[in-house]
DNA sequence: TCATTTTGTGCAATCGATTGCGTAAAATAA
DNA sequence: TTATTTTACGCAATCGATTGCACAAAATGA
């Protein structure tokens, strides 16, 4: 039934040449004179041939795959990044294998593992939420074989290379534009602070505060799963307190939303009772009222700097890796004053 | 400097064993007594063996990979499908390449030829809005490699299999909806109508006037790319018309959720004045106030299916293609009356 | 015309795992 | 003890493309 596979030798016995001029001829190679090349390209064209990247990956041992690790693939920020990746890879001859590690070490190694049998030319990876081991690309190191965090990043020292932008400055402009609108009582909101980015930006929010001499107490820092559950249960909680705060900076738009939300049900005047700000300027963010202060964080020019990156050291193994911070930018909507 | 590979041949020479004994007992072939097989397994451990991918499918012509085309990745719907899909794929023991076409039949083509030159096991479509051609997808027919579109499916017919939702009765009951409160002058917000998601949709639209005697103009029915933007300026289109509408039937959240904005800004009551629902529940959609009245799309189920489907038609060649519809959940909410 | 350089091709090994078929050894039956 | 069945394993070909090296033919130079 199946049609067979047409091969390069299939190709060389039609034209009466040998199979390693077929292989050169069909990638243009110096030493095959133009009229064979084209002969042998029209010939392949004609016999529908398709050339097998799995011979040709073992054979050189690149695939011209970039392994990606995110920690889930339904959030709106890392679709953004992916787009950017996808579409970098692909203008750089490679293409992606993504898989999901669910926020637990144990994924992320198993995924590791399975990229690595897959001899990916380079692993991207964004890290789970769990207390991060990084001996699972130990493996990579030793191969050669580039690895790259971008966004979250390993809170440990690693060898790796990576791309990130500065959390702790955003965090802290974010608490600063509050600050100098006259909130004092603030409160921070945030996801694991086991995590990197998260862990950045509330200490860009302690030392705004320490610059406008306040005081940290514990109980001004939320840590939650910054969903829209939690973000209601915060307001919630915020409802009971004695005394409101009169500033939320929270550590990402769609609990900040939620937040906002919540907090307006119960007559809660934002910005003029409590200002409050979120991160990451999701899509969403602009449209509500009042529009979220907020910073935008360059997703696809994340993804795009990721791969470009990662290319370059898989062309250059000697390079040594690189630590890239890009650039945010900070978003002022009427949900601060 | 780089380690060399450990192969099966070293195991075996190792162990004074053949390869084929290797390769049995790795994965506990009936025919090599338990006792090899454990000593084979821990010796492999030991060597720091690791399977190589690409060897072993270039032999059996089985990746355990299949493609993924979708017109982009950052969209909130379509990033709940891959998610879907990346979880029961790799359950399934598969994995993921995901592509992006940009919407455009040029870039899916050029997809869709490189993930068959990788040799995929199976192939999941999600159309670009271009008028969509499917001659590309023909190589796949004759190596019989299985083809499944998922929510986007070419409106022309093909031999393919499918996961959708019923658009048409969704459209029908969110116009319904409105109708029912009332509202008689209603305007369909749409996209591109090449896609059958959206003509689809826009069929549902019509027949719920036809059922309550309402003629359609064509005026009626606008067609744009459904962002922000455009809901922005369909907002403004809907200001200055000299009588507006009563009742509007947007085919997703962001753009229903851009016009809803847009228009209150400019102190229109909704759903007093304009009902008004959207399409697919995204995450945001819920926090708006008015909370949109839409449906519920199964993303994540029908990645799920997607994926189970296709590896289900992989296993088993024989089978016909299965054309499949999930079930959508309405979404009442106060934008509608 | 003969020597030398340049061009264009082919040979054959290689990348690592898989598998149909054959067979020696062990287990069982007679 | 001999015949028969089972069990456990090895041989060698195969999947398709790549590439260092050798070499013949053509082009150039003297």
């Amino acid at each position: 039934m199946q049609k067979k596979e047409v091969t390069i030798y299939d190709i060389a016995q039609a034209l009466q040449v040998s199979p390693a001029t077929v292989s050169r001829g069909l990638k243009n190679h110096p030493s095959i004179s133009k009229k064979t090349c084209k002969k042998i390209q029209e010939t392949a064209q004609k016999m529908g041939y398709r050339s097998n990247a799995l011979a040709s990956s073992l054979r050189t041992s690149r695939s011209f795959t970039l392994g990606v690790i995110v920690p889930r693939l339904d959030s709106n920020f890392m679709s953004t990044v992916l787009a950017g990746m996808e579409k970098s890879a692909v203008e750089l001859g490679y293409h992606l294998i993504i898989m999901q590690s669910f926020e637990t070490d144990e994924k992320e190694k198993e995924c590791a593992r399975l990229l690595f049998n897959h001899r990916v030319d380079g692993l991207l990876v964004s890290t789970s939420a769990e207390r991060g081991h990084t001996e699972h690309f130990a493996p990579f190191l030793t191969k050669n074989i580039p690895v790259l965090f971008f966004d979250r990043v390993p809170l440990d020292p690693h060898p790796f290379s990576s791309v990130t932008i500065n959390n702790q400055r955003a965090g802290y402009e974010l608490t600063k534009i509050m600050l100098e609108k006259g909130a004092r009582q603030l409160l921070h909101v945030t996801g694991n602070t086991n995590l990197r980015v998260y862990k950045e930006r509330l200490d860009g929010f302690r030392s705004a505060l320490k610059e406008f001499s306040i005081s940290i107490l514990p109980d001004h820092i939320w840590q939650t799963n910054l969903g829209v559950e939690d973000g209601i249960r915060a307001a919630e909680k915020i409802l009971r307190m004695k005394t409101l705060p009169d500033g939320i900076f929270v550590a990402n738009d769609t609990c900040a939303i939620a937040i906002i939300n919540h907090l307006q049900k119960h007559d809660i005047e934002i910005p003029d009772q409590i200002q409050i700000s979120g991160f990451n300027n999701d899509p969403f963010a602009s449209l509500f009222t009042p529009q979220l202060t907020t910073v935008q964080y360059p997703g696809t020019a994340m993804g795009e700097r990721a791969v470009t990156t990662i290319v370059d050291l898989i062309k250059n193994k000697n390079k040594s890796p690189k630590r890239e911070e890009l650039d945010f930018t900070l978003i002022p909507g009427s949900s601060t004053l």
